[in-house]
DNA sequence: TTGACTACCATGAAATCCCATGATATCCCA
DNA sequence: TGGGATATCATGGGATTTCATGGTAGTCAA
């Protein structure tokens, strides 16, 4: 009944593994946009995707002048909470601007996909894009803005000292 | 009767997946109107309504001046809703208006439709139609008017945050 | 016959595919 | 362990297909 969904949803926070390998973003890749617009996606990044059979999503951040890459969890995620919620609030509809803003990307057979000009302009790229591998999604900059964030995330950590992290998480009872 | 109309209600929060692809209405795109009417449907929009052989639902909406396209599980979502409502209150016909100003649209061999004028009307369309995908449904915009309501909203995400998006949601005991 | 809708063709722009190249990293064997 | 052979990968350019869009002709009903 809920198959295919559940089989994501269940990958939650679950299946970060692959054969040994770990189903993350991570690490950081500069690579050309060529005067089409086009930019290779990252191999690291692309294999990842291709072990899970997952088209790749972009969209505007809500919040930063940069762009968002993701799989389909993620996305089914923010339709998911929703749909959940008032859909006439003003909460889904920023979350609305989300969707409207993301595209399910092409990747030829180069690997490399087509970034529409609206996302050059929204992230304000200049021939180059920097991507920021976060983990379950990456992240694509202007390499100079991102070169100001990690400096200045830097220099707070070093003033302020960082966050609390909390790591050795517990399975709960039942969990395998 | 309702043999269909059921299945398409299990479906519901269901089947957002097919083979890897996201059945979702997604990205924003714009689209001339021309003398007669016509509009041609963004062709991922069509490709998602013809995997599952879906036609074709365009409604005013209640709450904006645009148009609301669908497919067939929303609006027995919408009917199954105010079936379960008093069906004389007042509140059941206030929702009823959505169903009755739906059309199924015929699409063309080309992957157009064509929009009445009462509908290019009610969301002043003029030219140009805007369709803006939001998951399981999309809108038709005015452009300007689409435009406004997105700095809208990013403007109220940078000053109020974004709202709670819970990911990395861990199942529940006995969800597989 | 007129008006409204449908089916069919024509075109240009843009997206996509395919092949070529060079640089770098990886492998393999002496 | 060095160093040549091989594979991977980013990148460029041309060829091909998709897609939106405009137009014309045909069909049906009033």
């Amino acid at each position: 009944m809920a198959a295919l969904q559940t089989d994501y949803a269940a990958n939650i926070g679950e299946k970060i593994f692959n054969e040994g390998q770990l189903d993350l973003f991570l690490s950081t890749y500069e690579n050309r946009i060529d005067a089409k617009g086009r930019v290779s996606v990252p191999a690291p990044f692309r294999t990842v995707l291709e072990r899970n059979r997952s088209p790749l999503y972009i969209y505007k951040s809500l919040t930063h002048a940069c762009l968002e890459g993701c799989g389909p969890e993620r996305i089914s995620q923010i339709v998911d909470a929703i749909d959940q919620m008032d859909s006439l609030s003003e909460e889904a509809e920023i979350l609305q601007t989300m969707l409207f803003s993301a595209q399910e990307m092409k990747i030829d057979s180069d690997g490399r996909m087509l970034l529409p000009a609206e996302f050059i302009e929204f992230a304000a790229l200049d021939g180059t894009a920097l991507f920021s591998g976060i983990g379950r999604s990456f992240q694509i900059w202007r390499p100079d803005q991102h070169q100001k964030r990690e400096t200045d995330f830097r220099d707070r950590a070093a003033k302020q000292g960082v966050p609390r992290l909390t790591l050795g998480r517990r399975p709960e009872p039942g969990e395998r």
